[in-house]
DNA sequence: TCAATCTACGAAACCGTTTTCGAAAAACAA
DNA sequence: TTGTTTTTCGAAAACGGTTTCGTAGATTGA
């Protein structure tokens, strides 16, 4: 069903069929009735390309994450998800799977008219090789963009982060008050910038508290290390009362492997780990995590964007800092 | 960048730099560098939207879930994405919150050339009313659709199932085998078909076992039902030594609620849950779970409508059933 | 009655691309 | 030289809509 067809069946013009089902008053009232009807019997629907390109845009938002399995991630998709729906777009979603090389992929597909804004958190892969060619080729093709979470300060476009130096501090700084001493990080994510800057909240919060920082106390994780010999060595060789783990995953892991290793939750060692999911939740003892408001953060970073998108007037680029909050549960002392 | 421009900028017409741009051999290899060079200078990119408009294809699949937040989706998801994405076709998802109505305007959405073939799985609320008019319109335009998990016989399309009747069949029988008499069953999803044909899988079981069925063992959580007040009246009415709950979240709160009540697991009460999700596996004590191999089914989903999509030859429509399998862990009894 | 205004429709441009076909110019063959 | 083939490019149609503008005929006003 093309308006054409409906021209044929009624031998009238194809503007003429155009008018009539969006109802213009040019139209008499008799031709336009039937051909409404007709129009709908032969359920018409009005193909969303040749509208796209006439009006020259999508009412589409490309989304991009480095992994779907990951809660974080999840609940910012669901807050995107839950704007742009809110406000008329829909999404087009893709998966970078912390690779330089797909990210590269999507964001070609993504450009050239395929979404009018683009919501993205970068690759661990790309943040730690820096390469940002294809990011600055999109941004050259004036299409608006919100980095997220993982972003690069050398790129100029809207962007809502997380206060992660900030998490990484008060998070610390709360296991010393807790009673901790000697406090110990698990990151499998020490090439993003999250990881990277959660760490130097840690050292500021040490400082502070005049306990010198030492480097073996950071356990770095990347694809096939052994979490399980890491943490034994980590433990045989230094005493450790206090874990902050950088990822929910991690550190439920780690909750498990001390556990195993018959030390008590929180008695001998305390743990936090970061973004307040189920696991979290529902682990025992339950975990103290630092919340990042995902879903807050992901309808943040979806009206910016649209705002970004529906204005003509050309603002600043600003960057917005999600505060995060510490959710106290059984893995932590008591203060 | 469009065509246009770069014709002006070297004063020839839009169709010598269409196959310059192509690569046609039309065109002299001076005036093709030429092209070409200035093309990636400004770095043009072909228009999607006239692209698409012109071939009458997108090259993406629309998805249609009604939960991201639950695991399993979200597998089936990855599963998806992954064999799109190998096969050169991109996502364009969408959530439809279990909600009819959201269903209904997600598929007007779809429909109309946006993609070029869709995967969903209906939302509760559609397949209690039993209004599919929306799904009907959306195949009459002959777009290309497999259904998976939640679908309806009255619908005329490849399926991907879980055999879901055999997983509770299974899953009760398994209960009875390592000693469980009384067996109860939480259901947060009485009205989809896949709910129901658990129910009926545990019927059968208890049936050939002699056993007979009991309704009040049946606990049905709809919104806003307070499971804990729920769990207390069953507990407190009925001796149950086995629980299979028929989603992670709630084999997991099922969990919390037992023990929290005094109960040991497994020795008192064995819990068997849906999905083999994180959660599953990181609780105390882990819960045995019936895997619906999520991935798996995502990955087979869209192998089934790539290729419903390119073949030219009409196949018959075909129903695909995925075997579960049992995950046992510290949840049930040693057999 | 004549001009002005309305009504109701059609022609054509346009969005950005591909592709078929036609044709001028150049190269080649006899 | 003349006919034939290649090479190289442009015009135009097509995809499926929207929208501006033009206009024939009907209606209105004085």
């Amino acid at each position: 069903m093309t308006l054409k067809k409906i021209a044929q069946a009624f031998n009238v013009s194809v503007s003429t069929v155009s008018k009539a089902i969006n109802d213009s008053h040019e139209i008499s009232a008799e031709l336009k009735s039937k051909i409404q009807q007709y129009a709908k019997e032969n359920n018409y629907r009005p193909n969303k390309l040749a509208l796209n390109l006439r009006q020259k845009k999508t009412k589409t938002i490309g989304v991009v994450v480095p992994n779907i399995l990951n809660y974080f991630f999840t609940q910012v998709f669901s807050g995107i998800e839950k704007v742009a729906n809110d406000r008329g777009y829909n999404l087009l979603s893709c998966i970078s799977d912390e690779s330089y090389e797909k990210e590269v992929k999507t964001l070609g597909f993504l450009g050239g008219g395929t979404v009018d804004g683009i919501i993205i958190s970068m690759a661990e892969e790309t943040q730690f090789n820096n390469k940002l060619d294809h990011i600055h080729n999109l941004l050259e093709q004036q299409i608006p963009m919100v980095m997220f979470d993982r972003v690069s300060h050398e790129i100029e476009c809207d962007k809502v982060v997380v206060d992660d130096y900030e998490a990484g501090f008060r998070t610390t700084k709360y296991l010393l008050d807790t009673g901790c001493a000697s406090i110990a990080v698990v990151t499998a994510i020490d090439q993003s910038s999250v990881g990277i800057l959660r760490v130097s909240g840690y050292k500021k919060a040490l400082e502070e508290a005049s306990i010198p920082y030492n480097d073996q106390l950071v356990v770095r994780l990347h694809k096939n290390t052994d979490l399980e010999l890491m943490m034994s060595l980590l433990l045989s060789h230094q005493k450790i009362d206090g874990i902050m783990a950088l990822d929910e995953i991690t550190a439920v892991e780690v909750l498990r492997i001390v556990k195993s290793r018959g030390y008590k939750v929180p008695q001998d060692i305390s743990i936090i780990g970061f973004t307040n999911g189920k696991l979290s939740h529902y682990v025992t003892p339950s975990l103290t995590a630092v919340s990042q408001h995902g879903t807050y953060l992901g309808e943040t970073a979806a009206n910016i964007l649209i705002e970004r998108m529906e204005e003509n007037t050309v603002k600043e680029f600003a960057t917005q800092t999600i505060k995060t909050s510490l959710v106290v549960r059984d893995s932590t002392q008591k203060i």
